[in-house]
DNA sequence: TTGCCTTTGAAGTGC
DNA sequence: GCACTTCAAAGGCAA
């Protein structure tokens, strides 16, 4: 993938990726992104319906009534979609976003950023960090287009509610993040929010310069350790120090960014503070001056990270985070073992963009139920770009790896058993057709022959565009490749013919189950590869429900998906019978 | 109050 | 190595 490949051709790749980013077609793409919105909602609504038909006969008109809000909305989400498009747009061609700094990052989605971490009304710590370990300067613009955009009228764009949340600015900085839910969140409003929680009018992002600016005077100050955001912010007793992973944060007289846990950390990790990527990252675009110095060991912000979801760290400010708790009697092994925080996973490709994009369908529609959105999100997740679901697993392993510095004996088994075991009642011993009943209304049926031999490239759409890894430069050195970014490139078979060489990627071992067998997806997507091995796309490794594969065929697939819907439909034509006897089921 | 739903992906377990 | 399970987020909903 060239436009990750973080050597030669820096620019070149970043102009690529700038003009993708800028491409006209990016208003077109966000307003059929609304009626895509609207399609999704329809087709999830009308599946549900489906699900229900027999024990309800759901009219039209009930349809229409548990229809997203009034389209008067959906136009004025459009214009301000425009203007905001529009605002963006002169900020880049005003040169902010001329180039990447890091090309394994070429995606400026700065807008979007905002979105997801606002999901539930305030910007989540790792999105801030996001924001600040991988577009420390990227953000500049977007807090620009925020506030210029904004700035003209804000008494238009800034909903009361908004402006009470920026009244409750207060709380971020004293660490405690309200919880604000926009029933009927304007498209705006995750930018509002974003910046009144993290960028208010005229501050600046406190990492771009030592000092920030005082959201009252204006006048530069030195930051606050509150406003900076660690990315797995501890608490400070009884920690070590580590070396961010991503050099350019760490302050540079020694002054641990992110202390960890003693046990956590036994020692420092200067190889792996600085891999590849990271370098890459750091190198000549962002020099150390513009990071924040911290001048002591506490984290800066008290707010836990995302991962760390403990009643220890609330209940024990000093955060005795203690691993050592292995080392005692049983009893008091399981009292530390209830103290010790329950350090959740890393997010992974999928939830990040879950988290990104879940505010702005919730804008676009007035579903609320996750399960719903969801649904939706999953088939979006299909019909995204490959760079664009590339960024999302290059950010999902940068998190992994990131959480594995920190916590370098965290295990996911170490979750296991903390939530109440799912009730996976007859899910197992269920027959299809009870599958079938208890899940989805097969929608096959009602499928075309032809798309239902599309179908896989559709439904699968994220295996057509899943990044391959995400790139070479940005693959540490250090951190071996892992697998779960060794996504195919299918796509790659027509439209890349140079890029056979990732066919081996295809044989990424399945995490799981049922379809990998008899999946005629699998072996399409690796018709030259050179591992010969029959791996199943991860994407193929859960029967794909059927609402979700018949809205996926319903949604126009991007000019990318179409080249690969149609490589793939030719792909498929040889066993098309055992996809449609999986959609079947 | 608690768990389910729903999505994808990562990682763990068991055979 | 494969199949399967669990968990990560989210918030409405049902029990």
């Amino acid at each position: 993938m060239p436009q990750l490949n973080g050597g030669g051709g820096d620019e070149l790749g970043a102009n690529d990726e700038l003009i993708s980013f800028k491409d006209e077609g990016e208003q077109e793409e966000k307003i059929s992104e609304n009626v895509s919105a609207e399609r999704d909602l329809d087709d999830v609504k009308s599946s549900l319906v489906n699900e229900s038909e027999n024990n309800s006969s759901s009219s039209d008109s009930e349809q229409t009534e548990r229809r997203p809000q009034p389209r008067a909305d959906l136009e004025s989400y459009e214009k301000a979609r425009e203007y905001f498009t529009e605002a963006l747009r002169r900020q880049q061609d005003g040169g902010f976003f001329k180039s990447p700094h890091y090309p394994g990052y070429p995606f400026l989605m700065i807008p979007d950023l905002t979105n997801p971490y606002l999901s539930s009304g305030a910007l989540s710590p790792s999105a801030r960090t996001y924001l600040q370990m991988k577009w420390p300067l990227l953000d500049v613009p977007g807090t620009a287009v925020l506030r210029d955009s904004r700035s003209p009228t804000p008494g238009q764009l800034v909903s009361g509610r908004d402006l009470d949340l920026t009244r409750s600015r207060s709380f971020f900085q004293s660490n405690k993040v309200p919880v604000v839910q926009h029933a009927h969140m304007h498209p705006l409003t995750p930018l509002i929010t974003y910046s009144n929680e993290h960028f208010s009018p005229g501050t600046p992002p406190a990492h771009l310069s030592p000092e920030i600016l005082d959201p009252k005077t204006g006048i530069p100050r030195t930051p606050h350790p509150s406003e900076l955001s660690p990315y797995y912010p501890l608490s400070p007793g009884a920690m070590g120090q580590i070396p961010h992973p991503l050099g350019w944060l760490v302050p540079q007289q020694g002054q641990p960014m992110y202390p960890i846990t003693a046990g956590g950390f036994r020692h420092p990790y200067p190889a792996l503070a600085m891999n590849a990527s990271m370098s890459s990252l750091v190198s000549s675009h962002f020099s150390p001056h513009i990071v924040p110095h911290h001048h002591h060991g506490l984290h800066q912000t008290g707010i836990p990270h995302p991962a760390i979801v403990s009643a220890a760290i609330k209940q024990e400010p000093n955060g005795e985070l203690s691993p050592a708790a292995n080392t005692k009697s049983p009893v008091s092994t399981k009292k530390e073992e209830d103290k010790k925080p329950h350090i959740k996973k890393p997010l992974n490709a999928f939830m990040l963009y879950m988290k990104e994009m879940r505010a702005k369908v919730v804008a676009e529609c007035t579903l609320k139920e996750s399960a719903a959105i969801n649904q939706i999100l999953g088939r979006r997740w299909h019909s995204l770009s490959r760079e664009e679901q590339a960024k999302y697993y290059e950010l999902a392993r940068k998190e992994r790896q990131l959480h594995s510095q920190l916590y370098p004996g965290w295990s996911a088994r170490d979750n296991y058993g903390k939530r109440k075991k799912r009730k996976r009642d007859n899910k197992t011993d269920s027959t299809p057709e009870d599958f079938s009943a208890r899940n989805k209304k097969p929608c096959v049926q009602y499928l075309p022959q032809e798309k239902m031999i599309d179908s896989p490239a559709s439904s699968h759409g994220s295996m057509l565009d899943s990044p391959a890894t995400p790139s070479a430069a940005l693959a540490s050195p250090a951190a071996p490749a892992p697998t779960h970014s060794e996504q195919a490139q299918p796509l790659s078979l027509t439209t890349k013919p140079d890029r056979h060489h990732h066919f081996p990627l295809l044989s990424k071992p399945s995490s799981s189950s049922s379809s990998s067998s008899s999946s005629a997806s699998s072996s399409s997507y690796q018709p030259t590869s050179a591992s010969g091995r029959q791996s199943t796309p991860p994407l193929l490794s859960r029967p794909l429900p059927l609402a979700s594969l018949h809205a996926s065929l319903l949604s126009p697939p991007s000019p990318f998906h179409q080249a690969a819907l149609h490589s793939h439909h030719a792909l498929f034509q040889s066993q098309p019978l055992s996809l449609v006897t999986k959609s079947a089921d």
